[in-house]
DNA sequence: CCCGTTGCGG
């Protein structure tokens, strides 16, 4: 005996507990030697509890101090705050202003993760003035905290006014600023924030360049993301789960799934969100296939797909028309789950993509809570099917609710018009919302507005619009307005159209055949062949198209040429008869079809689907 | 108290 710990000496005791027993054994040890009654040691007690988990004891700790110090109130404010208990610490912030204890750096950094937590802008910004109020305007963790609370409020361009005020700006507020820019869709400023740190000589960690790989992915940028994993190998950066699920991730998203299974292969540990960063990789981009052999794969190594996986399933599912496996993951989500926005929204979007409108909307009604992604993936459905009218209406009923239609809603409300042939409809919600939500059009909107008034005839319209936009056109909108001339014979136009496709060196088939069936139409044989030419020079890809229908569960494929299929001669008797019965009420098929002739290889990825089923 | 930043999915 004799060596009764002095309150202080218990520090760095409990900050180095990492287990239950060993909190309380100290916390024990405490009463007995009536360490207990000094401020100065229950602040570490409460934050060792808090580290552990277990709030509601450092809660307890903290209600039967006798006397409190600066300490307790922030270790408890911070506990609550990385507990995600925002609302608690909140109060407790706003008592101990109302005691009249003077808060410090770390009360305003918990107070603000607080408000982060709820998106609670106005009590940030309260609690911000107070803190530039108290002299706290230029502390690196104060301003990292307010920082982060407008990113995820989605205010990234006041982010960016604190960020630059920032007097000495470290890895944090610069990581805090990165991950800002890319939750609000602007990797091209993400990567100049890491530039601007890489001229200042500043040393990366993991969390920084996990940031930077995401920026990659969102910008398909392979070249920047190889020399960003590079680095990391190189000057040894230690890579977690996290930082290698995003490497796989950022290869699997951009389609390089040998370099995305070599990072997965070698993960020493993984988890529900490394399968699900490879799955959906798959999935996005087209591999259905895959991706659902990924996912029961995934369940034979012990995880039990989580919503993410079952959203990427879902995906898998609609992009192939697989409407009763598609219905088998829903099933799936009823018994295990329960369904949110997200699993909700991915089965909306499913078996809309499946064909079934009906299942989409009785789903939609039936949801609980819709956010802005549920309506928009509704009205999206309307415009795939041509429910131009169902598409405005159900537009009508969001703006009656709280939510705001985003750039989103009105690409998929145009696209509406457009496959519905709804003109004037189109032309008039294109102005509202420029005028009236002060959206600026993107890419998308204009693609739909010059899609749809050049499919109705109107190419000069389109062609005046083209020249209005602010930005340089992109491949969707030439195509567009191409594919209007082509079936409008409009042949200036068209020309110009053609020419600026082709400067794109487009990598689909498709865009190809448009050009050269144009030229064809127009009889500019010079166009055709010089088409040909240049897809031989590039060697475009002749990905065989194929169709697949689902019946009674057994899926089926048709190639061209593609004689296999063990119904082939009675499918091609219906196929006759229908045609002579489209031919008799007046359809006029058009002959000049490229594709024809192209040679058609059968897909592999397409036997895939047939095994699994 | 020793703080702030972090991976898949609609």
């Amino acid at each position: 005996m004799g060596l009764l710990p002095w309150p202080n000496r218990l520090r760095p005791l409990l900050l180095s507990c990492k287990h239950k027993p060993s909190v309380a054994q100290i916390h024990a040890l405490m009463i007995v030697t009536g360490a207990i009654t000094h401020a100065n040691s229950n602040a570490p007690l409460i934050a060792s509890y808090a580290s552990i988990g277990d709030t509601e004891t450092a809660r307890k700790v903290f209600d039967e101090m006798p006397q409190r110090n600066i300490h307790a109130w922030n270790a408890m404010i911070i506990a609550y705050s990385r507990q995600h208990c925002p609302s608690e610490a909140l109060s407790l912030y706003s008592r101990m202003i109302s005691e009249g204890v003077r808060p410090d750096s770390s009360t305003f950094t918990g107070a603000l993760k607080a408000c982060a937590g709820m998106l609670d802008l106005k009590m940030g910004e309260e609690v911000w003035s107070k803190a530039a109020r108290c002299g706290y305007e230029g502390d690196v963790f104060v301003a990292s905290s307010v920082l982060n609370l407008y990113a995820k409020c989605g205010k990234t361009d006041e982010a960016v006014a604190v960020f630059d005020k920032i007097p000495r700006r470290d890895l944090v507020c610069c990581t805090t600023m990165i991950t800002g820019f890319l939750q609000s869709g602007r990797p091209v400023e993400a990567v100049e924030v890491y530039r601007r740190m890489q001229n200042e000589g500043m040393e990366f960690d993991g969390v920084v360049m996990m940031g930077l790989v995401q920026a990659c992915a969102s910008l398909g940028d392979l070249r920047l993301g190889l020399s960003v994993h590079g680095y990391m190998i190189r000057r040894g950066i230690p890579m977690d789960v996290m930082v290698q699920t995003s490497l796989v991730d950022m290869y699997a998203k951009s389609g390089h799934f040998e370099l995305a299974s070599c990072v997965f292969n070698r993960m020493p540990y993984r988890n529900a969100v490394s399968w699900g960063a490879l799955i959906s990789g798959f999935a996005q981009n087209g591999f259905a296939g895959h991706a659902l052999e990924m996912v029961v794969e995934m369940q034979s190594c012990g995880f039990e797909p989580e919503s993410a996986s079952l959203v990427s399933s879902l995906l898998a599912c609609s992009q192939v028309g697989l409407l009763k496996l598609g219905k088998s993951v829903h099933g799936y989500i009823l018994k295990r789950l329960e369904i949110g926005q997200v699993c909700g929204t991915a089965v909306i979007d499913m078996y809309s993509k499946c064909g079934s409108l009906s299942y989409a909307r009785a789903l939609f009604d039936q949801m609980v809570s819709r956010d802005l992604i549920s309506w928009n993936a509704m009205i999206a459905s309307y415009g795939i099917h041509g429910c131009g009218e169902e598409a405005l209406t159900l537009f009508l009923q969001l703006t009656e609710t709280n939510l705001k239609p985003d750039h989103s809603t009105f690409a998929s409300l145009l696209s509406a018009f457009s496959h519905s042939g709804l003109v004037e409809e189109g032309l008039h919600w294109f102005d509202v919302m420029v005028a009236k939500y002060k959206i600026p059009p993107g890419e998308k909107h204009y693609a739909c507005m010059v899609d749809l008034l050049a499919r109705s005839g109107r190419v000069e319209e389109a062609s005046e619009l083209i020249a209005s936009m602010n930005t340089e056109p992109g491949l969707a909108v030439w195509v567009a307005l191409l594919a209007g001339c082509h079936n409008h014979r409009k042949l200036s136009i068209g020309e110009i159209a053609a020419k600026k496709v082709l400067e794109f060196n487009p990598d689909d088939l498709g865009v190809y055949a448009l050009v050269s069936n144009f030229y064809a139409m127009a009889r500019r044989w010079e166009g055709v062949a010089g088409t040909k030419k240049i897809m031989k020079q590039t060697g475009t890809k002749k990905v065989p198209g194929y169709s697949l229908v689902e019946v009674n569960g057994e899926l089926h494929a048709f190639l061209m040429e593609d004689k296999s299929h063990h119904h082939h001669e009675d499918i091609m008797l219906l196929l006759n008869k229908l045609y002579h019965d489209m031919r008799a009420i007046g359809y006029v098929p058009k002959s000049e079809a490229l594709l024809h002739n192209f040679e058609e290889a059968h897909s592999s990825e397409q036997r895939k689907f047939i095994k699994l089923l």
